[in-house]
DNA sequence: AAGTGGTCTAGACCACATA
DNA sequence: ATGTGGTCTAGACCACTTT
């Protein structure tokens, strides 16, 4: 038998695709490029086109492409490395943390937020909403939550304006005696994805700090990173200068 | 004009399947119980069963759902905390670290890994394959990088089965002085898949290290983390007791 | 052999951005 | 108005596990 066995562990069309595409986005593109759309890119490869979504989804999952509804997909630069946990401590808010605050409110905490703080379920939390930015696009939003019991000195009457820098401030008090992270894969939410400027559903990482403090978890956060563009660096140096897939990349025009 | 302005803001179907999945999810199914077939679910809905797998698809992601071909969908437990980042640096195989050696292989670095570890694309490095288990199952497979220049008094002549743990062993002289990481979204390759039990292509985390000695990059490591059913947890506490979407989980019998 | 999830097709229509 | 990616359908067949 002279023949070479090929195929015989037949791979999935959209698999096969994926490597295709792989190689030419590295040969062939420029960061930046765009692609033909995805009815054209089907008749090339003479796939159904659900067939080409499926290995252009995986792409993007791996931050290699970018889609933009009515717009087109283009190939995506290399992930951002943004740091997540710094080697000193410090409390959100102190220090230029590249976090600005866009929102505030005072309620009762959900049922999941009272289990990381571990507070009784019906215990006031004050949440500010804050949103991260680099190089010009929105890669993060978060949920910070402040149980009110970590800040008893709070001034009762404050302006919207003026709620969250004055809870930091309390905060910021207090001796950070250590902080905890948790990262899980999730989806994006509705209103996360809106902030991300994605589809709700994108998949997102979504980070869970406790910042202890006497003793107990003084306050809480959850912060939902877009997946695709980022990213996270942890551990003493910053970020990480060259990403993994490419070893330069130039802008295309 | 009375009546209440309902799904002015049409949702796609499968994100309100989604819901609705959740919910029963939560109340009426117990963790482990296996769900009703895809093509039977679909109909319950009334949706295209494409539909309903994009919802099952994302409830997968989100660690809800377990999926197996040839026998169906199950109700996930919650996710399993993984420790990744302890507080104090030590090095891969020391000290009881939860990880197993599966292979060990001398070869050139991929450039890839030679960007990370920062040397020429030429140079020799041993390679470690490991794996890592928890609760019976595997959880993340591993490739440790040690350039050969990081491990000079290595014995030339080794056999295969004493090959790892005798570069583990030069690699614990050298005094640690700090380690790196760096988390982001992937997809498993062929390989990382089968020994993780799952398909190709399915999300992971990859968690890159770097372990810096004598002022440069000593060693680094390539983790590739089931992304349905770990959240890597890292920080001065070890894994957190109770995850985020429930509050309690009994198994099912 | 039967039943499950995984892949694939060839259409259709919708939401969104842009010209 | 046009073109893009996003959603949805109603099938078909395949790979795998279990009976």
């Amino acid at each position: 038998m002279g023949t070479t066995q090929l195929e015989s562990v037949q791979e999935p069309k959209y698999w096969h695709l994926k490597t295709v595409l792989i190689d030419a986005l590295d040969s062939e593109f420029e960061v930046g490029e765009i692609l033909p759309n995805e009815r054209d890119l089907a008749a090339r490869f003479g796939v159904a086109r659900a067939t080409l979504r499926q290995a252009l989804e995986q792409l993007e999952l791996e931050g290699r492409l970018q889609r933009r509804r009515g717009v087109g997909t283009t190939v995506a630069p290399p992930r951002m490395g943004v740091a997540v946990g710094p080697s000193a401590n410090v409390w959100p808010g102190a220090g230029r943390d590249a976090w600005q605050t866009i929102g505030c409110a005072e309620a009762v905490a959900p049922a999941a937020v009272a289990a990381v703080l571990g507070t009784g379920a019906d215990e006031a939390v004050h949440t500010i909403h804050r949103e991260r930015v680099m190089q010009g696009q929105p890669v993060a939003t978060e949920l910070l939550y402040v149980p009110a019991a970590s800040v008893p000195d709070l001034s009762p009457l404050l302006s919207p304006a003026n709620h969250a820098p004055a809870v930091l401030r309390e905060l910021h008090v207090l001796e950070l005696e250590g902080e905890d992270r948790a990262v899980e894969l999730g989806s994006a939410r509705a209103e996360d994805a809106k902030h991300l400027d994605r589809l709700p559903g994108a998949p997102v990482l979504v980070v869970t700090t406790r910042y202890f403090a006497q003793g107990r978890v003084a306050a809480a956060s959850v912060a939902t990173y877009r997946a695709d563009t980022c990213r996270l660096t942890f551990g003493d140096s910053g970020a990480v200068e060259v990403t993994h897939h490419q070893a330069e990349s130039r802008q295309a025009s």
